[in-house]
DNA sequence: TTCTTTATTGACTGGTCAATCAACAAAAAC
DNA sequence: GTTTTTGTTGATTGACCAGTCAATAAAGAA
């Protein structure tokens, strides 16, 4: 019963199958047959909208970085101080969604790919430079050099996700480490 | 010709040959095939001294902590200062030795792993335990709250780190980072 | 109606892999 | 000189996987 204009709905599912897959084996090895079978469709059909794996893989981070990237926005859409872009910032990184099984394992696996793939490598470069473009237009006025300071925010940012995706600490704890940092920035 | 006492050789071998496979490959999919092979023995001997795939696994990044936490207390034993002690400890966690290919490949691997492996996790906490106390005891006469200081220090460096590891700067700039935190935490 | 495009799958291929086991060989212990 | 311990491997098993392909079927175009 093939309904015309499939595509974008069964990509999208393939989408989410891959991430819900990732987050439940923990690694990227996960076979095109159980996303897609999760997906409720054969894996020919995943291998037909996908050209292979690796083009999942990244359709799944790209998606989460989208996601990502619209909670920044949002919470920088209601910023009036530079402080309350920093906090803007922090928050939507730090925010419950960034901590769901999925998205922390799609996380540290996107950094293991981004090793090996040149894809996963632009996505990453593409997250960094809009991490330090927001924080550095935040920091402009404030700080004598935006842009140092704004890397050491960044990197901060990224260690103490880590930390909290693994247990070390809780995301409050990491956003008031920011904003401490951020502080003594001034 | 079975020579006795062989298995410390042995395990050393492997845990060399599983190193360089994981750098190699970039990531754990690597066979215990293909790591007895490189370590110039078969795959049966290798099950035979380490009970799986995963026990190798453990062992190799065990042995990469094993030299970083050398690097780090050959480092802190000359430092005189507080400053110093900092410094020693960023030198030696961004050392040319933590970025070769291999070792940064183990590292981002053994995230990865850190989240559906126990042992993965218990050597984890390990190397953050160790890494706060060094942090602690350096900053304890020099700022207000030294564990608090020590965590944003400790999660700046697993940052950049990873940034460096990825390409987004060199080593150089995160040791000025974390100087420079440092120095603005006092 | 016929043709083309889109949707869909089952079956298949060539390959890899973790783990096991029986068997063989040499050294050490007795 | 026999037994035990240690070292070692080839062969095997049972499973899984990425990717391909031919075939089928419906929807829309001509």
């Amino acid at each position: 019963m093939p309904k015309v204009g499939m595509e974008p709905i069964r990509r999208a599912a393939l989408v989410q199958a891959t991430i819900e897959e990732i987050g439940q084996a923990g690694n990227l090895d996960v076979s095109v047959g159980r996303i897609a079978k999760r997906a409720g469709m054969s894996s020919a059909l995943a291998f037909h909208y996908f050209g292979g794996k690796e083009e999942m893989l990244l359709a799944a981070m790209r998606h989460i970085l989208t996601l990502y990237g619209a909670e920044v926005r949002g919470a920088l859409a209601m910023a009036r101080t530079p402080r309350e872009r920093v906090e803007a910032i922090v928050r939507a990184s730090f925010g419950p969604g960034n901590f769901r099984a999925e998205v922390i394992s799609a996380w540290l696996n996107f950094y293991v790919l981004a090793m090996t793939s040149d894809g996963a490598r632009r996505l990453l470069v593409l997250y960094r430079r809009r991490l330090r473009s927001n924080l550095v237009h935040a920091l402009r006025t404030e700080v004598p050099d935006p842009v140092a300071s704004a890397d050491r925010i960044a990197a901060l940012i990224d260690g103490l996700y880590l930390r909290a995706a693994l247990g070390g600490e809780t995301a409050g704890d990491a956003i008031a480490h920011v904003l401490s940092a951020f502080t003594k920035e001034l």
